[in-house]
DNA sequence: GGATGCGGGAGAGCGCTGCTCTCTTCTGTG
DNA sequence: CACAGAAGAGAGCAGCGCTCTCCCGCATCC
């Protein structure tokens, strides 16, 4: 495929690779709304709609990067889950999480491209699914052990969401009770929720010590899946 | 002040108002990055450069579109709380989450406007805090009136995130416990992440009966801050 | 009541953007 | 070796935020 037939292929995948870096790096330096196809060009010594051959609009860079992101994100998570292998849930679990927030603080114009409010008129591809999924995977996997293991307390589940929660479970995992996946999935989204509002400022004069007031509440969100108590 | 001198200063504030009104049209219609100064002058039948006149650069027009946001959303919170006065205090907490919810589908743009990715390089003035207090100040609200009423069971607290909270107490709400008002602002942040997740995509192909899912997280939430349950 | 100062609209223009189209060069392949 | 196709160059279009200069007209003050 890439490799087929050579030389020509090559010098194509270097170049979007490059192309890729340079975007990166001011998509790093000044945000996705100033990221500018033109700037990338001029920094890569070729004229504007040269870059057109690689990638055929602004939006489909931007995709990429976002793919990239998630890997990036995905990958973070997971080596802080392997690290963290012997650990009990509620530590890997808050371990996993504190690597989320540390991926964010690092990368916040990265994560601002995929957790914040998508480019307007955008919706993402489903070529980002697998890379989006990831950082899910590991908290999935961590829950899955849990239920194997010692075992894992069963949150309350209403009767009325028991059709949705049966869907879910279905979809992502279906070796766990509902009332597990029903949890895990808010959870999920709040996580998200704590990152987001320090990272976009909405703790500005509110929470100080935000390092211990995020963990603590990730391992109130660990037992709230019914992860046992560390 | 503003009717000071009659005519001169009554068509300056409507003419303002005005553009502000374009302004939103445009916002609802296509998001906040496809706000165009121009665009709204055009509609108004005025020329681009005369609109600086009143804003002195699109980041203030937006900015003044912030608060009108943030207000928007938290009179909607206020008028849910009010008329759900005499429920129960988990029924009141829902309403409200129902409400921000409700406003977040029914107003995507402006929703990511003040809670998705900030505008790149524009950090918020701090003419915006009132406004964006608005929900917060709700929800300290129905746990405070529990905190006088049958009572509220206090949330743990881990000793080192006790300064921590000890801090976050003083400034939002000294009568209520730090262990309360800790779990409240987790609460707080994680209630942005559900109606984030949900509004911007995340839950695509993950939740389909997102009411009720919704509904189940926020109660959920309710109980964690030490909501007697209804 | 007339001179005056200033608010506010008009227009041109600068430098930037994404994107398209055409022309040309070069290169890997049949 | 000839040739198709890939890929770069350049000009150009329409849009953007923002600035500057000009000018009109209304409200003010003597």
């Amino acid at each position: 495929m890439s490799t087929a037939h050579g030389a020509r292929a090559r010098a194509r995948t270097e170049i979007t690779a490059a192309i890729k870096d340079e975007a990166r790096r001011q998509l790093v330096a000044d945000g996705a709304a100033k990221l500018s196809l033109r700037a990338v060009a001029r920094e890569l010594g070729m004229v504007s709609s040269a870059l057109y051959r690689y990638f055929p609009s602004r939006d489909d860079l931007l995709t990429a990067l976002i793919i990239d992101a998630y890997d990036s994100l995905g990958e973070r998570a997971e080596a802080a889950h392997g690290k963290a292998a012997d650990a009990s849930p509620v530590a890997r679990w808050t371990t996993v999480c504190e690597a989320v927030r540390a991926w964010a603080l690092g990368h916040p114009h990265e994560y601002a491209l995929i957790y914040g409010s998508p480019v307007p008129g955008y919706t993402a591809p489903d070529t980002t699914v697998p890379a989006a999924s990831r950082v899910g995977l590991v908290l999935i996997g961590i829950v899955r052990a849990a239920h194997r293991g010692p075992g894992l307390t069963e949150p309350p589940l209403p009767a009325e969401l028991r059709p949705e929660a049966g869907r879910m479970t279905a979809d992502l995992a279906p070796d766990l009770p509902p009332e597990t996946v029903t949890a895990l999935v808010a959870s999920w989204a709040q996580l998200y929720g704590l990152v987001g509002f320090e990272l976009f400022g909405q703790f500005n004069r509110v929470v100080e010590d935000r390092e211990t007031f995020f963990r603590h509440a990730v391992e109130r969100l660990a037992h709230g899946v019914g992860l046992r108590a560390a």
